[in-house]
DNA sequence: ATTTAACCGAGACGGTACGTCTTGTCTTATA
DNA sequence: TATAAGACAAGACGTACCGTCTCGGTTAAAT
C-alpha cells in the first residue's frame, strides 16, 4: 500500500500518476486475461508501459498491486439498498455478495488474494487489513438487528451470514441460487428471531 | 493421481514405494517447514533424495502431491464420534473442523490446496474431486437430520454447517473458540428445529 | 575455463558440445559485430540459441568465453615460419604480430581482453595464464639467440621485441609499417650483436 | 573535456566550481577504492553529493570524467629532471615512466583509460588526443639524440623507449626492476650509436 | 542366460520470472 | 539557469525454477 499522506514540499520529481493508472489497469486486466498465476510483474510492467523498477518502486508483490487496484470496487459493488424487510434485506445483501464473488471482476481479485493469503503470510495480513466484506455486512446486520433480537456478537453474526456462500464459492464454485439464498436468510430469521415465551 | 490397478503382467523395472513414500514425506515437511509458496518440483525432488523425473512421472504438480500426501489424514482427522444428542454431536463436528483446519498438518495443506484453487483451474477440479470435507458433514447431519426436521437439502445445509467455520479460518485466521461453536450450533438447532405449531 | 579431463564415469545428462561450439562461436561473431562493450552474456546465450543458465554453467565472464574462443586461433595466427637469416627471422615475427593485432578477429579479441585486464583482476589472471604472446616470442628468440650473442634474458628480451609493436598498436590504434618494423629489427640486431673487440 | 575559457557575460546561475572539484575527488578515491570496473555515473554523483544531471550535464562518460581528473597529475609525475650522460638520462626516464604505470593514481587511471580504450571507439579518441606519455618521451629523446645519431624518427623510437615497459606493466603486470631499465637503455644506446667505421 | 522394457539417480538443456542495478532523461523545488 | 533530489523507461545482471531430455545403472518379466 502507498503512503497517501505525502510532504508536498519534498524535492525531486513527483510521482507519476500517469503510471500508476497504467499499472492498476493492467493489472485488472491481466487477472481477466490469463489468470493470477500467469500474472508476473514483469508482464504487468510490460502491459503498462512501464519500468520495472516503477513497479517494484510502489509496491512489493503482485498482491498489493491487486488490492489496491480493486478494493474500491469491491466496496462499491458489496453495497445493497436497504429494505424495510429483514427477509428482503439479508436477501438482498446475499444477492449481492454471491455476484459479487462468482461474476464481478473485483470479486475475482478477492477470490485470488483470499486463495494467495492461504499460503503467504504478508497477503494474509494485506488482505485482512484491507477487511473487503466486513463494512458491507456489518451494516446489514445493524440494519436488522432491532427486529432479530437473538442474534450474536456481530463478528459471529457474520461468520454466519457470508459463510455458507463463502462456503459454496471457494469450496464448491458453483454460486447458490436466489432459492437457496432466500433459504439462508430464513434460516437466520429463525436462529436469531426472539424465543417463544415459554 | 496416480493410477492404483496396474497391471501386475508390465515388464520392466515396477515403481518404487519407496521413492513415492518418500516424496509425499518430502511434501509434507516441506510444506511445514518452507509453506507452499517456497515449495518447489526441484526442492521435493531433492529433499526426497529422488529424481526429478521421477517425481513429474508421477504427479504433474506439486498440489497434485500435496493432495495425496494429505487426503487420507485429512478424512481420518475429520472424523468425530457419533453422540446422543443433536446439540453435542455438531459441536462436535464443528471442534474436529476446527481443529482440523486450524492446527492439523493436513488441514495446512488442504488450506493451501483451496488457496491455489482460487486461481489455478485444474487444481480446483483436482481438491472439487477429492471431496475431503462433504463426506465427514454429511455424516453428522445425517446422524442429526431426523430430530431436526426443518434442515434443508444436504448441500445447503452442509455450507450452513462449515460455512461459518471457513470464514472465520480462510478469512480472517483466528479459529473460533469453543463458546462460539456452541453458539454456532445452537443457531443451527433453532433454525432446522419444526416450527411451533400456530 | 573448462575441465577438460572429465570423469568418465560422471552421471548425468553429459554437456553438450553443440552447446559450446555455439556459444564460442557466438562470441566471435558479437565481438566482430558490435564490439566487446555491447557484447552481453544475456546477448550471447540468444545469438547461441542457448539458455542463460548453460552460458554462466561454464563460464563466469564474457572474457572467460572470449579467451577460450581465441586462444587456439591466436596461437596458430602468430606462428611465423623459421628463416636462415636473423634479420629475415624477426622481421617475419614483427609482421606476423602485427597482423594479428592489428587486422586478425583474435587479435581483436587478445586487444579487448587485455584492455579489460588493465581493470579487472580476475581478468588480468586468466589473461596471463593463457600466455598467447610470449610462446611464439620465445620460439623466434630461441632461434636467433645463437647468432646473437648480447642478447638479455628472454623475459627481457621478449618485452624488447614485442613491446614497440604494442605500443603502437595499443596505445596509438596505427600499427607499424613494413620500414618500420624492418628499422625494429635492425635496432634489436644492432643492440644484441657482439661487442667488437676493443 | 570541458570548455574553460566560458563567456563571462552568460546569464542564469554559473557552473559551480565546488560542484566540479567534488567529482573530479569523487572519480580518483572509487577508482583507487573499487577499481574502475565497479566505479558507476550513480555512484561517482552520490559519492560527489551531487545530482546526477549535473555529471551528465559536463561529462558524457566516466572516462571523460578519469582523463580530465588524471591528465595534469600524469604529465607532472612523468617529468624526470635532465640528467648529463644520455644513459643516466634514459634510465631516469624509464624509472619515471615505471613508477607512473605501476605506482601511482593517475598512471592507475591511465592503465585503465587505456584498457578502456581497446573496447571503445571514443575513449580511444580521448586518450589519443590527450597525449599522455609522448610530450615527456620526446623531451627526452630530444635531449639524447644529439649523441645518438643513429636514433630513428622519433615516433618509432618513441615506441623502442616505452614500448618494454608497456609490455611489463600492460600485459604481465610486473613492472621491470632497475637492473632491468638499465639493460633496455644500455640496449637502446647500443642500437641508436654511431656505426663503427668498417 | 539373455534380452527387453520400464524404472531409478543425476544433471545438462532451452526458457523465463525473479528482484536489483545502472543508464541517460525528465521534472520538481530551491538557490 | 544551475543545482540536488529523485522518478521515469529501458534493459543487463546473476539466480532460481520450470518441464524436458539424456546419460549410466537397476530390476523384473519375457524370451
Amino acid at each position: 500500500m502507498t503512503e497517501s499522506a505525502v510532504d508536498p514540499h519534498r524535492r525531486g520529481r513527483p510521482r507519476s500518476e500517469e503510471a500508476r493508472q497504467a499499472v492498476l489497469e493492467a493489472v485488472d486486466d491481466l487477472l481477466a486475461e490469463e489468470g493470477y498465476a500467469a500474472m508476473t510483474m514483469r508482464g504487468i510492467a510490460e502491459r503498462a508501459g512501464v519500468g520495472r523498477q516503477t513497479v517494484y518502486r510502489w509496491w512489493s508483490t503482485k498482491a498489493e498491486i491487486l488490492l489496491e487496484a480493486c478494493v474500491s470496487d469491491a466496496r462499491e459493488q458489496l453495497h445493497s439498498r436497504p429494505r424495510a424487510e429483514p427477509r428482503r434485506d439479508l436477501v438482498s445483501y446475499l444477492s449481492s455478495l454471491t455476484a459479487f464473488l462468482s461474476e464481478d471482476d473485483a470479486g475475482l481479485a478477492f477470490r485470488a488474494l483470499v486463495g494467495e493469503a492461504q499460503h503467504d503470510e504478508t497477503v494474509r495480513d494485506l488482505v485482512a487489513q484491507a477487511d473487503v466484506l466486513s463494512p458491507s455486512a456489518h451494516e446489514v446486520l445493524a440494519r436488522v438487528r432491532p427486529k432479530l433480537p437473538a442474534m450474536p456478537a456481530t463478528a459471529l453474526a457474520t461468520d454466519q451470514l457470508i459463510g455458507p456462500v463463502l462456503s459454496r464459492v471457494l469450496l464448491r464454485h458453483t454460486p447458490p441460487s436466489t432459492r437457496e439464498l432466500t433459504a439462508l436468510a430464513d434460516a437466520l430469521i429463525r436462529a436469531w428471531q426472539p424465543l417463544p415465551a415459554p
